[in-house]
DNA sequence: TCAAAAGTGTTCAGGGTACACCCATGG
DNA sequence: CCATGGGTGTACCCTGAACACTTTTGA
């Protein structure tokens, strides 16, 4: 039973990397460090896993602290273990990335933290092994895209085939065909048309879609 | 400078699963665990990260205990962290998964470490989280199939079109149609015809290929 | 009246799938 | 001589890509 005593422990830790879109462009949000070391660099928010904290909790716990949401749709990124990536300590870090709806967001809990939405083709030097990790977080969510639903948590209920053509766009990095989109993601989600106008990005207007949810699951 | 210590420091290991093809079917190399919790399960290999210790370094540590050998090729599968998932103590572990040809492989440490091979659909109760895992590296497994090249690292340098079909189908879980994989795989990949035949397999006797790496660079 | 986004079908090519027979050899 | 696995080509279908014009309305 002292078998686990002989080995070593280690500060684990949870970086996050916050999507969202914002004109559309994929943005993510970064915080300047206000610590050492890496002090006032631009990095990924992040947090220590505590004693009795699953790894999960304290990614939701983080982006939390951030964003003040919860129930946000997160998915683990991987492990980053090299001996020296923080030059602080030894520290472990798995990385999440989180999905947003750049509509919600706190504010205030934004300017507390420093926090700032960046396009992803701007990014700046970022702290340490951030880089490497927003890139696999970047390769996740590309990949992600053409196989789930992920597209629709960076919406609201309600939103225009443009606006969703455009978050495709964004995370793709490539422009798309109207037609094309529309056929296949017709057959591909179940999209309700609604009777509302959302006349915020054009003239004439264009028609608010709901996902309806298959099965009543949630999505994702 | 202090910021970090008041942070708690986990245990953190890592679990291998050990792929290999074996009679035509995808096999797990599993223990037979000799420490309690768990004693006499069958588990997964696995180890602690120790203090000067990357996790790939760690991985490959582990990996090189059981089969003896070096370079294998090793992939992160994710990190596991729900609290209680060792019921022993709390341990934060990160699963690699790695490929292996089936006859390299050392007898010796194999029966020190009570490993046996194991066909994936008759995999035994295993302990704790693993089966989770398992899970998730077979996911992962079958996914890279599609994309990358892993296949040839279950094979000998040299090997039969017959024998890299039925890699795949024994990942898949599915028969393929023969013309149409050789169709398809002599435009994927450069295969290389020798004028070597195997006669192991058949009483004709088939033609062996190998692999030629496009631009000199390491496969995967 | 004009600029700007919304909305709407058809055609074509290429890739994927289905499919059956002869060959070589050891027992 | 026959059972067993090795080796080979074609026809069809369906999915994915290219492509242009009309509508609405606010400025």
């Amino acid at each position: 039973m002292n078998y686990y005593k002989e080995h070593a422990r280690h500060y684990v830790g949870v970086d996050c990397v916050i999507f969202g879109l914002h004109e559309g462009r994929l943005n993510i949000l970064l915080i300047k460090r206000r610590m050492m070391p890496g002090r006032d660099q631009w990095s990924l928010m992040g947090g220590f896993v505590e004693e009795a904290e699953s790894l999960d909790a304290a990614a939701k716990r983080v982006l939390h602290q951030l964003t003040g949401l919860e129930d946000v749709y997160m998915e683990q990124v991987g492990a980053f273990g090299a001996i020296d990536r923080d030059p602080g300590a030894r520290v472990i870090s798995v990385a999440y990335c989180a999905l947003l709806n750049f509509n919600e967001q706190d504010h205030q809990r934004m300017t507390d933290n420093d926090a700032q939405w960046v396009p992803v083709e701007e990014m700046p030097q970022l702290f340490f092994d951030h880089p490497a990790i927003v890139e696999k977080a970047l390769g996740y969510l590309r990949q992600q895209v053409g196989r789930t639903p992920v597209v629709f948590r960076f919406l609201p209920e309600l939103f225009t085939l443009s606006q969703l053509q455009s978050v495709y766009e964004a995370i793709l990095g490539e422009k798309l065909d109207k037609r094309n989109f529309r056929k296949r993601i017709m057959e591909t989600y179940d999209l309700e048309k609604t009777d509302l106008i959302d006349k915020t990005g054009s003239k004439r207007g264009a028609t608010l879609y709901r996902r309806r949810l298959p099965g009543g699951q949630s999505s994702c």
